[in-house]
DNA sequence: GGCCAGGCCCCAG
DNA sequence: CTGGGGCATGGC
């Protein structure tokens, strides 16, 4: 019996930006792929696709993960029941990377935007009007003006560093955390948050508890005094169900 | 029509 | 190293 896994909180609680809802189904690019589904086709498709296997991340200890969280104190329980079995999605750190460039001083509708707006300008045509997340050597020669044109704002001469520096993202997962996190920091327009996110969502640390205003909130209300040392060795999953709980209900019950 | 948004840069102390 | 203003743009 394969340990199920929550769609709605996984695809929308803020750690992709690149699926789409049209009525029943479920829809994006990934890395070059459209992906389209109904939740009751769910699933036998992961069983029967290794990359989407690895990408909902369907063999991670969540089911000891949650019970382990779950008696670190009530509120992180009330929180995981809410909404249990959101996963930590296997995404292109490419992808992360550019997606979070796009969040700082942002909302997210506007970052799915931008986000939508660079795939279809610079990115490669799929099925059904959409359009890949381009890769950064795609990318080569665009300027500051073309991506201010598109809306990006103070984050295009981000997003051009990022480009040219895109190789950093090849030497992190030999890195121990804390060099990853100054690595990613080398990256104009990556502060600790943003370097905290593409570890958490591009390669899977479960050390990295992105720290944005709404979990700052969050830790001054329910966890005075404490970090995320409180939450190991899954501050990374207790972070997503925290932030999840407080952007949807305020965190109260 | 202001206020504010999954922050970060930059510069003052 | 800590603190606070400024930042492009548009959703609400």
């Amino acid at each position: 019996m394969m340990h199920m896994l929550n769609l709605e909180a996984t695809l929308f609680c803020g750690q992709t930006f690149a699926w789409k809802k049209n009525g029943p189904l479920y829809q994006a690019v990934i890395q070059d792929r459209f992906i389209q589904f109904n939740e009751a086709d769910f699933s036998e498709l992961v069983v029967n696709d290794a990359f989407l296997f690895h990408y909902f991340d369907m063999d991670w200890e969540y089911t000891k993960a949650e019970s382990t969280l779950c008696m670190r104190d009530e509120h992180l329980k009330t929180c995981i029941e809410r909404y249990r079995s959101l996963h930590i999605l296997n995404q292109d750190p490419w992808e992360v990377l550019v997606g979070f460039l796009l969040s700082q001083n942002n909302n997210i509708k506007r970052i799915r935007q931008l986000y939508e707006r660079l795939s279809v300008q610079y990115g490669r045509s799929s099925e059904a009007g959409f359009f890949s997340l381009p890769r950064p050597e795609a990318l080569e020669s665009v300027d500051e003006t073309a991506l201010r044109s598109l809306g990006l704002g103070f984050r295009a001469p981000y997003l051009l560093d990022a480009i040219q520096q895109h190789r950093i993202l090849w030497a992190l997962p030999a890195l121990p955390y804390e060099q990853a996190l100054s690595a990613l920091m080398q990256i104009k327009g990556v502060g600790p948050k943003v370097a905290a996110c593409i570890l958490l969502f591009g390669y899977h640390r479960m050390e990295a508890f992105p720290m944005d205003t709404w979990m700052q909130k969050v830790m001054q209300d329910r966890y005075p005094g404490k970090d995320s040392s409180y939450f190991a060795p899954y501050a990374g999953l207790a972070q997503q169900y925290l932030f999840h709980a407080e952007r949807n209900q305020g965190g109260h019950v």
